[in-house]
RNA sequence: GUGGGCGUAGCUCAGCUGGUAGAGCGCCGCGUUGUGGUCGCGGAUGUCGCGGGUUCAAGUCCCGUCGUUCACCCCA
C-alpha cells in the first residue's frame, strides 16, 4: 500500500496539538455551562432546501448520496451542514414544544463547507456557538449576555488577546435612511467591503451602486470611520447631523452592550464599537458581531454573530435569536501549526511506572493501578529496558515523572523521579501526588513566534 | 469555483546555464554492565509529492495531477 496523501481542507492534528485542542474545547464549554447554556448535539445532515433557504446559493454546500442510489431517483436531498445555526433554527421549530424559552444552548461541533481551503479555512472545521433563542419576543439584555459569555470563554483560553467588534444594523440603517439613501441594504453591502477596498473605491461604488449623491456617500463613510471601546461613539455619530428614529435606537442598543461589556473587557479581550462593521448576512436585524486575533488580522474573523429577529418561524409562531459563534479551527490550526501554541507533553500519562525486569511486570502494574486510582494518568514502561532508555521513553513523550518499584507487588513503594529536575524521592503510590499542574499536558505558548508579518 | 507561488531525509532547508543527492537539528549505537539530558566517536534514512513528456542525461525544462500557500469569492 502506498502511503496516503492528506486531503486538502481537512485537517488532522498530532496527539500534543489535539491535547491542545481538548483543553481549549473542555475550557470553553465549562464557560458556557458555568453561565447555563445547555450542550446540544445536532445531526451532520439537513434536508437541502432547509441549507438553500433564504437564497443563499453561494453556499458550497456538501451533498450526500448513497453509492447504491445509481439513478438518483431515490434522493434524499440532504447535505452536510455548512453551520451551526441553520441546523439550530431547524432544531428549534422541531422541538418548539418541548423546549423552555427563553432557550440558552451551546453547541461545539464540525460543520463543511466545499469552499477552496486556505490557512484557517478548511472544508471541515469545528466552531462553538452559543445563542438564545426565545419566542415571539427576546429581551435585549440577551444581546449583551451573549457578547459577555463570549468575552468570559475567550478571555479564559490561551490564545493571544481577542477583539470583539460590535455594530448595529438599526444605527446604521437609521443613518442611512435619515440621509436619504433609496436602498440602505446595498449601502450595507458596499460599506462591508471597506477594509479590502480603498475609501475612494467604496464611495465610488456607493454613488454608481447605491444611488447616492457624493455628499451622501462621504456621510457614509465619515459614519463608519467611528469607532470607540466606549460609548463616546454616540455623541459622533450624532455630531454628523443626520436624525432618524431607528438610528436612535440603534444608537442606544449598541450603548448597551458596550457599557453591558465593559466589566468583562480587560488586557486579554478588548470591545470595541465599530461602526464599519456590517456584515454581509442578509438575516442579522440588531446588534452585529464580529471577533478578531490580535496578531492574526489576516485570518479576518474568527467569530461572528448578531440578533436574528426571526431566526426561526413556523408560520404562526417567529422565534427570534442572538448569539455568537467562535471558529476553533480557524484559530488554532494556524497557531498549531506555527508553532505559537503547544502541549508540553504528547500522551495524557504524567507518570511511567518502570519495569525492573520482564517477570515484574505484575509489581509495575500494581503500582500504576493505585496511582490511577487517584487520578493519576499513568501507563507501565513497554519493555524492561535499561533504566536510562525508560527514562528517555518518557522523556521523548514529555511524561514528567518516572516511578521505580522496590520490593514486590503487595509493598508497592518505591522512588519517583521528576525527570525534568533529577529529583528523586522515596514514596508510596497511595499517598504521592504530582503537583496539579503536572496532572494533565499543559498548553504552552511561544511569544517569540507570535509576532510575524 | 478563478488566478499566482511553493513541494528535496522525521523537521528546517541548500542544490549554479540539466551531468546519476547534501547541511543543521533529530534519530540509532558505543564510550557509560540498569537512572536520561552534556560531551566524544560511529551509523542509518530519500521511488527529490505523484504520473507523463523533452533529452544521450531531469531534483533542475514542459504538461497533468495531488498537496500546500496567497489573492478573489465566501465566511468560522
Amino acid at each position: 500500500m502506498t502511503k496516503p496523501t492528506p486531503l486538502s481542507g481537512f485537517p488532522e492534528l498530532l496527539p500534543a496539538q489535539r491535547a491542545v485542542e481538548q483543553h481549549v474545547i473542555d475550557r470553553l464549554r465549562r464557560t458556557f455551562e458555568l453561565h447555563g447554556f445547555a450542550s446540544l448535539e445536532t445531526r451532520a445532515v439537513e434536508p437541502m432546501d432547509q441549507l438553500l433557504r433564504k437564497g443563499e446559493t453561494s453556499k458550497e454546500v456538501y451533498v450526500l448520496r448513497r453509492l447504491h442510489d445509481l439513478d438518483g431517483s431515490g434522493d434524499s436531498g440532504m447535505g452536510l451542514h455548512f453551520d451551526l445555526t441553520v441546523p439550530f433554527a431547524r432544531y428549534v421549530l422541531e422541538n418548539a414544544g418541548r423546549l423552555e424559552f427563553p432557550f440558552r444552548r451551546y453547541q461545539i461541533q464540525k460543520a463543511w463547507r466545499g469552499e477552496r481551503p486556505q490557512e484557517g479555512r478548511f472544508r471541515e472545521f469545528t466552531q462553538a456557538d452559543i445563542d438564545v433563542v426565545a419566542r415571539d419576543d427576546l429581551p435585549f439584555h440577551f444581546d449583551v449576555e451573549v457578547a459577555r459569555v463570549m468575552a468570559d470563554a475567550l478571555s479564559g483560553l490561551p490564545l493571544p488577546p481577542m477583539r470583539l467588534r460590535v455594530n448595529n444594523r438599526k444605527l446604521i440603517e437609521g443613518f442611512y435612511r435619515g440621509i436619504g439613501a433609496p436602498d440602505p441594504a446595498a449601502v450595507i453591502t458596499i460599506i462591508d467591503k471597506l477594509d479590502k477596498m480603498s475609501t475612494d473605491a467604496v464611495a465610488a461604488s456607493l454613488v454608481a451602486d447605491a444611488g447616492l449623491s457624493d455628499v451622501q456617500a462621504q456621510q457614509c463613510l465619515r459614519l463608519a470611520e467611528i469607532e470607540s471601546t466606549d460609548t463616546t461613539f454616540a455623541d459622533r455619530v450624532r455630531g454628523l447631523g443626520v436624525a432618524h428614529e431607528l438610528l436612535e435606537v440603534g444608537i442606544a442598543e449598541l450603548e448597551a452592550v458596550v457599557e453591558g461589556c465593559a466589566s468583562v473587557a480587560g488586557p486579554r479581550f478588548q470591545v470595541v464599537a465599530s461602526l464599519s462593521l456590517a456584515r454581509g448576512l442578509d438575516y442579522y436585524t440588531g446588534t452585529v458581531f464580529e471577533i478578531y486575533m490580535d496578531g492574526f488580522e489576516n485570518l479576518k474573523s474568527v467569530g461572528g454573530g448578531g440578533r436574528y429577529d426571526a431566526l426561526a418561524s413556523d408560520g404562526r409562531t417567529t422565534y427570534p435569536g442572538v448569539g455568537l459563534s467562535f471558529g476553533i479551527s480557524r484559530t488554532l490550526v494556524p497557531l498549531l501549526s506555527r508553532g505559537v501554541l503547544s502541549a508540553d507533553r504528547s500522551v495524557p500519562s504524567a507518570v511511567l511506572v518502570a519495569l525492573v525486569d520482564d517477570d515484574a511486570r505484575e509489581t509495575s502494574d500494581a503500582v500504576a493501578q493505585r496511582l490511577r486510582a487517584r487520578g493519576i494518568p499513568t501507563e507501565v514502561a513497554a519493555s524492561a529496558q535499561k533504566f536510562g532508555k525508560q527514562i528517555r521513553y518518557a522523556e521523548r513523550r514529555g511524561i514528567p515523572f518516572v516511578w521505580f518499584p522496590e520490593g514486590d507487588a503487595t509493598e508497592g513503594t518505591g522512588r519517583v523521579r521528576d525527570i525534568r529536575s533529577g529529583k528523586q524521592v522515596d514514596a508510596d503510590p497511595d499517598v504521592w501526588e504530582p503537583p496539579a499542574d503536572d496532572l494533565r499536558p499543559r498548553v504552552v505558548t511561544s511569544p517569540t513566534k507570535e509576532h510575524h508579518e
